[in-house]
DNA sequence: CGATTCATGTAACTTGTTACATGATTAG
DNA sequence: CTAATCATGTAACAAGTTACATGAATCG
């Protein structure tokens, strides 16, 4: 069967322990949303979808709130480990700032606006995870993702910066 | 008047010199495809839409083929020079690996295998990028957007590589 | 003259977002 | 009591891909 990585997403975070919908949602909020995001129209369908694929099972909680609740099946477990061991295949990325430099001989200053742009939105990502490793982030393979992520915007921020620097002083040499 | 990206792929590329929707399309499959990819089904109904508004203007070229040269109009460099200098707002990333990685977890040894493999792709994009290089690359910023491809996906192969290293260390020292 | 490249376009489909509708429960 | 949060869902829309159709010009 094949599914696509958003399906993952969900049989990921039911590997974890059973959850809603709407704690998924909340899951993808605050971790995988900087690489894979997801939103209730996409959720709610999967979750149905993966329900009468059997790979999931639903059950109705106890308790105050009417929620459904969906637990990984050993079917499940069993997808979600094959789908890890194949190669990644997607890589996708829409970076409009970069496309800005890209373009930026068009206008005379747009260049190290441009970088300096990028670098604070960088910068800025940086600052949003700092937030989440401080609340206690996650453990394990979810704290490395979040390391990753901190280090890559870290990385793209002293590349921005240093580039405009760059590009500044050689302005000034030929002035 | 508000454009998608994807529009402004199309009026950076005409800011160059004039070009028909192929070797727009030619264009973008050699260098911004890797930050803001584009296919035929966008690219030529975005050239009317662009056509209509009166940003591009569209010239039946003489000699051997019969092709469609769209250049810039002045409107359209107006605007093109304005969204250079707003902020840039989208970054979307979907990184398989990372997603693998994540809940890497669910499997004994799907941690190592993970960082492996997202190590081999982000080396894959190096080499093919490298090759745009030395084929004689692009002058100007996108040399530098280049540059920023090669720098950061050599940056994320050495922290799969390093981390994939650290994690076999603690795994023989748990042993 | 046959294969490749140039060249333009569209229809069907997939994926994903946004906004809305609905209503129960809990915290202050 | 009322505001926030929990909770589920869908419909309309936007964006983008794939595959196909079509045909002329050029290269070997």
């Amino acid at each position: 069967m094949e599914l696509s990585p958003t399906a993952y997403v969900i049989l990921g975070m039911l590997s974890w322990h059973p959850m809603s919908g709407y704690d998924i949602k909340a899951g993808v909020d605050k971790s995988t949303r900087f690489f894979w995001a997801a939103s209730y129209g996409q959720i709610y369908p999967e979750l149905r979808r993966l329900s009468d694929a059997g790979l999931i099972e639903a059950e109705q909680a106890e308790g105050g709130r009417k929620r459904t609740e969906y637990r990984l099946s050993p079917a499940g477990r069993r997808q979600l480990r094959g789908w890890l061991a194949e190669e990644p295949t997607t890589f996708e990325l829409r970076d409009e700032g970069l496309l800005k430099l890209f373009f930026a001989s068009a206008s005379p200053s747009a260049g190290i606006e441009a970088l300096r742009a990028k670098g604070r939105q960088h910068s800025q990502v940086v600052a949003e995870l700092r937030e989440i490793e401080a609340g206690g982030g996650p453990e394990g393979f979810a704290y490395q993702v979040l390391r990753y992520g901190i280090e890559c915007n870290e990385w793209a921020a002293a590349w921005c910066e240093r580039t405009a620097a760059e590009l500044e002083r050689s302005q000034r040499e030929a002035a």
